[in-house]
DNA sequence: GATTGTGAACGGATTCACAGCA
DNA sequence: TGCTGTGAATCCGTTCACAATC
């Protein structure tokens, strides 16, 4: 089993270095060091090594680490080796973004890097605006928010994104929660409750912007 | 002068007081202790009163802080006191759908809460498809990316917004450093490479989703 | 010679706990 | 009494530095 208390910073930075390696991978190395990945990622190559051997020493010395070995080892830890079905919660336009976001990233790395195919899938939309419920938006169904534990259970459904308006958002995820789902992605502007065995991730602009004002001219 | 080596942890979380404060002057509460920033923000008391005095000392003790006054207060340490101009690079479905969310949470905000209304505006958009620039996206003119720095001069841009494709996500990048902003809030899924006078907050949803994907199910 | 894996040292952020004040 | 402000203690993540190994 993994999860034997893994730091959230090093799981956090696991896609960087996925993304770094697969980055390597494109350009054909064979093999990479945490000196390399640490160029890469922006961080040092003490960071890299501790990170990965806290799920195994995939690296050799004197050599550094098997690029496709890395790379798929890395896959694994975030179990991103079968396709990850992702619901969505708000079809506004920011859930239509998101859609087209996952579609347009995906088409242009099948088409430029089909060596690396993300496995992220946006498989269910929900809404609750009769004009939308019922229809297909690029690709994706769109279910009425009644039916979520039930597409849940259909679509095999993982992680959920979050876009409906703040007001909402905390009744929602209630019932995302009820369905379920350990993962959220959440883009509102509140502050949810959760309990503790699910994670939220919050893709929060208003703070992002508060804070950056801070420091900005 | 403020600045004086605010760690950027506790620059981050104040965004995060000033919503709670402005939730307690909503509901008409006159002071707030630190326990109550804390059950709202999630963090601890203690938490809350040292980072609060890393800018002064804004309670009475054996009260608590006064609502009013030190919602001023996080809102002159951020700078919202007056509007801040953003600008925004790419207006694709991404680019579109941040110029609602900040126009709707604006308009919904000043509609409810006319207490706190949001300074945070985005002020000129850019892009290279000829068919929008020189156009007017729901309120917000659009112009061709060379005209970046004079534009930033004349609108008083202060944060740029980067939502455009990730292969030229470095490209316009190193343009909005050049025209000297600051600060930038970047939506592509690559590392970007920054002088270090210049602060990113990056929301990268493809980092976002991978490591949800870890903890998922 | 190069680079990993790791114990030890370090540093910074969080929490504790209490003196001081309303 | 209630709650802030803060030095001291603690915790935890990062960096150092080097033995092990290819």
């Amino acid at each position: 089993m993994r999860k034997e208390k893994i730091p959230d910073v090093v799981v956090r930075r696991l896609p960087l270095y996925l993304r770094a390696v697969e980055d390597f991978d494109r350009r054909e190395h064979v093999v990479v060091s945490s000196q390399e990945l640490g160029d890469f990622t922006g961080l040092t190559s003490a960071q890299v090594r501790k990170d990965l051997t806290f799920f195994g020493e995939f690296g050799k010395q004197g050599i550094g680490y098997d690029v496709k070995f890395l790379r798929m080892q890395l896959r694994e830890i975030l179990r991103l080796t079968t396709d990850v079905h992702i619901g969505l919660a708000g079809l506004g336009n920011l859930g239509k973004a998101l859609v087209h976001y996952r579609v347009d990233a995906n088409s242009r790395q099948r088409a430029r890097f089909p060596v690396s195919p993300d496995r992220l899938r946006i498989s269910a939309a929900f809404d609750v605006d009769p004009a939308k419920v019922g229809t297909v938006y690029a690709g994706v169904p769109v279910f009425h928010i009644d039916q979520l534990t039930e597409k849940v259970q259909e679509y095999g459904l993982r992680i959920m994104v979050n876009a409906v308006p703040a007001e909402y958002a905390q009744e929602v995820v209630d019932r995302v929660v009820a369905s379920g789902i350990k993962s959220i992605l959440n883009f509102a502007p509140v502050t949810l409750t959760v309990p503790d065995t699910v994670r939220v991730h919050s893709a929060d602009l208003t703070l992002e912007l508060q804070s950056l004002a801070y420091y900005a001219e």
